[in-house]
DNA sequence: CGCTCTGTTGAAGAGGCTCAATATGGGTGG
DNA sequence: CCACCCATATTGAGCCTCTTCAACAGAGCG
């Protein structure tokens, strides 16, 4: 731990700043601290996809880091936002010399692995609407017990993360509601009134 | 390589034979000797997406080995095929004593996160002929030299790659060779007449 | 030689996107 | 505290892409 607190820096973002860019040559590995992170790719033909968002504790920068290479990706701060980084050559080091930390590292990266091609599946072979039923029965499995939630992000953004547009989640969240699965409330905030129905959408 | 050599032991699978399931609670990784393998899965609503196809070199059961979960994708030998397979177990012996093969674990996996979530944005912002497209420019990347090649699977498993039909692809590859940019020669080969064109689809 | 699986072609229809107009709401400055 | 502003969200109409279903052609294999 102590070898490890040596190494970090601590950098501050104001929302709206990008920590990195698409095309950044970056050799650190970036954890957040506090705040939220916006990941997001621009594809071949220049539409953005959110690819995801990241929390307290979460992670990010790891491809660039082990393969030399480029960033692929954009990350941006949603809000405040602290960063903590740490160089590859420090990294390697600790990895070298506590090959427990290489074996979490594995496993992080085998479960984001796992859940970015189950991702890829759902957008190769579900409609929107069951990719939005099934985002929406996700919600909940984390919070667990209540029914009830409000959105991680702007629906805009959830348009970008699923791959859609706003007036599709609008109207599909409108449809759902209409067949008694879900109630939208204020906010952002859904409340699941089907699970079953919504699971064969 | 003696220690490791002492604890893999190899596997003939024959054509059609699969080699896990989704669902098996395994504790392997599997490395391709010879022969090919295709990785697919099912998605929520029963429908079957070709996630990646293992040659020789190339390894799988790496999500359900660091985190003692089930398999989540179907592997499935598309020739007579050998395969290595390690114990978790004493893979991670291997990994803790020699923490630089750990690292280049890391490397192969992140590399693999990139692709996967290029993929995922992929699918979320382009169309399908831009995928074919995409699809076939990254084809010819690898013989580099040579514009012509054969398309490393069958249409029907390149739909379901691709996350159409074959009806579709049929029909794409008939306007993209119409519209002059490939030549489509026997046996599933292709030639790249015009790769600036492609890219603009 | 026939069977089965892959690939092709046609027609119809659904699903989702685009564009435009309008509403809503959080944040800012006066 | 209010008025305003800009980003987000909703709603409607038309259209385009792609899927679906069906029929048929070809290729590979026992």
């Amino acid at each position: 731990m102590d070898e490890i607190s040596n190494v970090i820096l601590t950098n501050r973002y104001q929302k709206g700043e990008n920590i990195y860019h698409a095309g950044d040559q970056s050799n650190s590995l970036y954890i957040v601290r506090e705040g939220r992170v916006r990941i997001y790719r621009i594809s071949e033909s220049g539409k953005e996809q959110l690819v995801r968002i990241l929390h307290p504790g979460d992670f990010t920068g790891e491809v660039a880091l082990f393969n030399e290479t480029i960033h692929e990706a954009y990350a941006q701060a949603m809000e405040e936002t602290h960063v903590c980084t740490v160089k590859r050559a420090d990294l390697q080091n600790v990895l070298e010399k506590y090959p427990t930390v290489s074996l979490k590292l594995l496993a992080e990266f085998s479960s984001r692995l796992e859940l970015s091609e189950k991702q890829t599946t759902r957008f190769a072979t579900e409609k929107v609407e069951t990719r939005i039923s099934l985002f929406l029965i996700e919600c909940i499995d984390d919070k667990s017990e209540s029914k009830e939630f409000v959105l991680p992000m702007s629906k805009k953004d959830l348009a970008s993360y699923l791959g859609t547009t706003p007036e599709t989640i609008s109207r599909k969240l409108y449809e759902l509601e209409a067949a008694g699965y879900i109630k939208q409330k204020a906010q952002n905030g859904i409340e699941i009134l089907d699970i079953d129905g919504l699971l064969l959408v």
